[in-house]
DNA sequence: CGCGATTTGTGCACGACTTCACAAGCGCCT
DNA sequence: AGGCGCTTGTGAAGTCGTGCACAAATCGCG
């Protein structure tokens, strides 16, 4: 599941606060998911929780870590030295979280040679060879949007099998490879949507009935994240 | 739908390149879904599609950036301006879809003053003054997670009602305020869990009967993103 | 040793979403 | 003017995820 990492998050949090065990309740509400939910996909994994007790949290992070796969510390590769690029390069997230970048690349020659966090820029070139002799399998395009299939295209020839894609376009790739998208732009046009929902949902208590479209009153569902909930 | 903004990137690129209409089918290939569900999306914004031809690509763009809130061009605030809150701050991609970084905002007083893109930051206290004065609905949260809360809530006290949140923690916040969270951390810690159950897969072909919880072989759905699609 | 309080694990039903398949409608060509 | 091919819009079935509610299990205390 897409939550496991969420969990985790939690997990870590509650035992850098000194708690040895959590009950569902508890670590439900520190991921911010129902319990039950939280209960049903703990049991997928053949968990060990006591009944009575709760979840020995540190056996947990162990396990959801196994699951993960984060026994070992992956390599990463990143690709795009840009704005964003440069930002994720320094991102103290990924060290802190299991991951470690293990090489820079970027197709301006100019850029090749510069150091950044430690790290210096390849050319995109050579990643064939570096990502061999680092095995890495999990790369992130940083991109604009044109280079981006060209970039998934060489990091598929050079072996990674999951790709973080956070250039504003759709890729394509074989079989047996994973992409995930991020897009940021698209993040803040759904709050935009919301915005606009709410907007006209105050200015317009009651619809008319010839209200053509003022913005869907009972129509799309406004799903993709939690609604707020009170504290 | 948070599929929208999909559409709407993809639209975009039709119409530069010179398309005047695009079938459902086009549509959706450009965007990576199912036709017959972006048919279906589309139907619910009532939208004007011609049997035979397809859709009118200028007018679907007016119509969905109209459902989406973009006919306005919306004011966001920024705080946080660290690794990734400049590299944020600095984003084209927020710029040409629709968003104006208004402000930005840091809780470190050395910080304030610095100029970025243009832009000054400001301290976080003069958050309310100034979110008032441009009519900011939308805000960014770039901080360590032990301060999202607290800068959460400030920005909720200034009449922010949707939050982009990027630091790794939940939100509480009142009812009607909507929040939406990006962990990049945990999208790479998603693609490890895919390596894992890849790498496990082919290094057991047959999953023994003895075999504890090898990866989860039938288990977990690895749902969340579309599989790669073969080109 | 037994009982009660507490919490996990899960069967079940409901709802949302996805996908298929097809009827209805539109334009074009003859 | 009429028919044919193409495309939209949508009914219906299937699938998946969610949440409730409860039985099973464990610990602590008397």
């Amino acid at each position: 599941m897409a939550r496991l990492p969420e969990y985790l998050r939690a997990l870590h949090n509650l035992a850098e606060t000194g708690h040895d065990t959590v009950s569902s309740e508890g670590l439900a509400s520190a991921a911010g998911v129902n319990s039950a939910k939280l209960r049903k996909d703990l049991s997928h994994l053949g968990s060990y929780g006591t009944r009575g007790v709760g979840y020995d949290v540190a056996l947990l992070i162990e396990q959801i870590e196994y699951v993960l796969g984060l026994t070992q510390r992956r390599a990463v590769a990143l690709v795009g030295v840009g704005n964003l690029g440069h930002a994720l390069a320094g991102y103290a997230g990924f060290a802190t979280r299991g991951f470690r970048i293990a090489a820079l690349f970027d197709a301006d020659p100019s850029r090749v040679g510069e150091r950044i966090n430690g790290l210096v820029v390849h050319h995109i070139d050579d990643l064939t060879q570096i990502a061999a002799a680092e095995s890495i399998a999990i790369g992130v395009i940083a991109t604009p949007a044109p280079a981006a299939q060209s970039v998934a295209d060489q990091l598929v020839a050079a072996g990674v099998t999951s790709i973080l894609n956070f250039a504003p376009c759709v890729l394509s790739v074989p079989e047996g490879v994973d992409v995930r998208k991020v897009d940021l732009a698209i993040e803040l046009q759904i709050l935009s949507f919301h915005e606009h929902r709410k907007a006209s949902l105050t200015s317009l208590p009651a619809t008319g009935p010839a209200g053509g479209l003022t913005a869907l009153p009972g129509g799309l569902s406004a799903t993709g994240t939690e609604e707020a909930v009170g504290t």
